[in-house]
DNA sequence: CCTGGAGTTGTCCTA
DNA sequence: TTAGGACAACTCCAG
């Protein structure tokens, strides 16, 4: 009797734990592991540095999992499948959903061809708590506001997904005549460059669930207030795990949920938590829908936006010498971890398009760049939020002042001074306003302005009250 | 079609 | 010192 055999293509889903078609594919016998590297494809938003980095490392775990098995290619994706499909006598594609236009568009391309050629091809939700296209209003178009988004396919339902059982006693296809590793791939720069953000991080599917119970057990606890300050443990840091599909949401998803009928965690903690899942899925569901969303202004009136252009300004920005130490500190966590915490991406980001009034496209790049959670979803519709073109958006006139900002979420200074340790001996009253400290704290704090750190590059009330201007200038719809 | 309530994360000024 | 209102008006969404 002949076994099934059936090629299950890795992509965003690098888990053996909780994957549906992996899980599917593996029911009805053999399976073929794949990942194809395909250079050409994701257009303005090819995959950046920082993820390259983590992807390596993800895959060579994910590779061990499989115990040898993973077989890696280069090139043509649809090419690639049709030749195993034909050297290995494969019965069936399988994979798990993305959602990029660009993979949207392949991938509809690829099921309609083997569709003709009589191969069995399917795709499964892997990523997502609920596909996009199931949570729509009543006259069937798209949310625009997370609330009602959120109430109506989120919160407090059941229709969400458990989680699967870990596929164990995989039988597994190895393609003997591929000589491609991973190590081909060349994922890593020759730059030291990730080096440093190594010791920040866990890659793979083990390290996922890890990060996820040490959350659950230490981090839950005060989150809705904690989640706001750098400095303490509140956050869960699994977003480059769920960019990856190290662990699947789903489960993050029950295992929070469970937490919360123990009594042992306020309700309001879990549902914060919770949320946050939902403002990924409702990302994805404005890329979904909205498939320009990484280019265009989501609100076109915001398409006359008078933006600067100075060069200096954002160079300064990106190395993390803008002067303002909160806002440096941000950006220099993001360039040494390869990962920055919300509160500092909402004032780095306010900075750059409101006080330097550079446009959004550039902190989405760079941030595309220097993540390690890079994900064309959440990443442009939390700069769209953030420019206030977006959907939902801050309005215009919440323009962050990292002075204030700086006093209050990082009051004694310890997540500035760890990564701004040029002025790690300024006292807390003027650590995030150097300029304004009198000669003698500076000499003691031995920092010279100008010299060891910068003065700030704008001056604030100046570009605040021109940020103003710009958004009164715009069109009324 | 109409109506009314609401919309992640702020800052500044005034009393 | 602190609390409350202004900042603008619009679009979204449910009933």
């Amino acid at each position: 009797m002949h076994t099934k055999k059936t090629i299950f293509w890795f992509r965003q889903d690098l888990r053996l734990s909780d994957n549906p078609g992996l899980y599917e594919a593996e029911k009805q016998g053999a399976v073929m592991p794949i990942y194809i590297q395909d250079e050409s494809q994701g257009g303005d938003f090819k995959i950046g540095e920082a993820s390259r980095w983590w992807l390596h490392h993800s895959l060579s775990d994910l590779n061990n999992n499989l115990k040898n098995n993973l077989n890696v290619y280069q090139g043509n994706a649809k090419e690639i499948l049709l030749k195993l499909v034909k050297d290995n006598n494969i019965d069936a594609v399988y994979w798990n959903r993305c959602y990029e236009p660009w993979r949207i568009k392949e991938d509809t391309e690829i099921k309609t061809f083997f569709k003709g050629q009589d191969i069995e091809c399917k795709s499964f939700n892997g990523s997502l708590l609920l596909e996009p296209w199931q949570v729509l209003k009543s006259d069937n178009t798209s949310y625009k506001v997370f609330t009602p988004f959120y109430q109506k396919g989120y919160f407090g339902t059941s229709c969400i997904r458990r989680p699967t059982s870990k596929s164990e006693r995989l039988d597994l296809i190895k393609d003997q005549s591929n000589k491609t590793g991973i190590t081909q791939l060349n994922l890593l720069s020759d730059k030291n460059w990730h080096q440093k953000m190594k010791p920040y991080w866990n890659i793979g599917e083990k390290g996922a669930q890890e990060k996820l119970q040490t959350f659950l057990n230490e981090g839950l606890v005060g989150y809705k207030e904690g989640r706001n300050f750098p400095y303490k443990n509140n956050i869960s840091k699994l977003s480059p795990h769920l960019h990856f599909g190290e662990i699947s949401s789903n489960q993050v998803w029950f295992e929070a949920t469970a937490k919360g009928m123990t009594g042992n965690y306020s309700q309001e903690d879990v549902d914060c938590f919770l949320s946050e899942l939902g403002w990924r899925e409702f990302s994805y569901n404005l890329l979904y829908h909205f498939p320009d969303l990484p280019h265009k202004n989501l609100q076109s009136k915001f398409d006359s936006f008078p933006w600067s252009d100075n060069q200096d300004f954002l160079k300064a920005w990106k190395k993390g010498q803008t002067g303002y130490p909160i806002v440096d500190a941000g950006m220099r966590q993001l360039w040494q971890t390869g990962y920055m915490h919300n509160r500092l991406r909402m004032i780095v980001g306010s900075f750059l398009v409101k006080n330097l009034l550079l446009h959004w496209h550039h902190g989405e790049k760079w941030f595309w760049d220097c993540l390690v959670d890079a994900d064309l979803a959440s990443n442009s519709a939390s700069w769209q939020w953030i420019a206030g073109c977006g959907a939902d958006a801050a309005p215009y006139f919440r323009i962050f002042n990292p002075v204030t900002q700086g006093g209050k979420f990082d009051p004694e200074g310890s997540y500035t001074r760890q990564f701004v340790p040029e002025l790690a001996h300024m006292p807390d009253k003027y650590l995030f306003k150097p300029w304004d400290a009198p000669q003698d704290v500076l000499k003691k704090a031995g920092v010279v302005l100008g010299n060891t750190y910068p003065k700030p590059i704008i001056n604030l009330e100046f570009s605040r009250h021109r940020a103003l201007e710009a958004f009164a200038s715009l069109p009324k719809t």
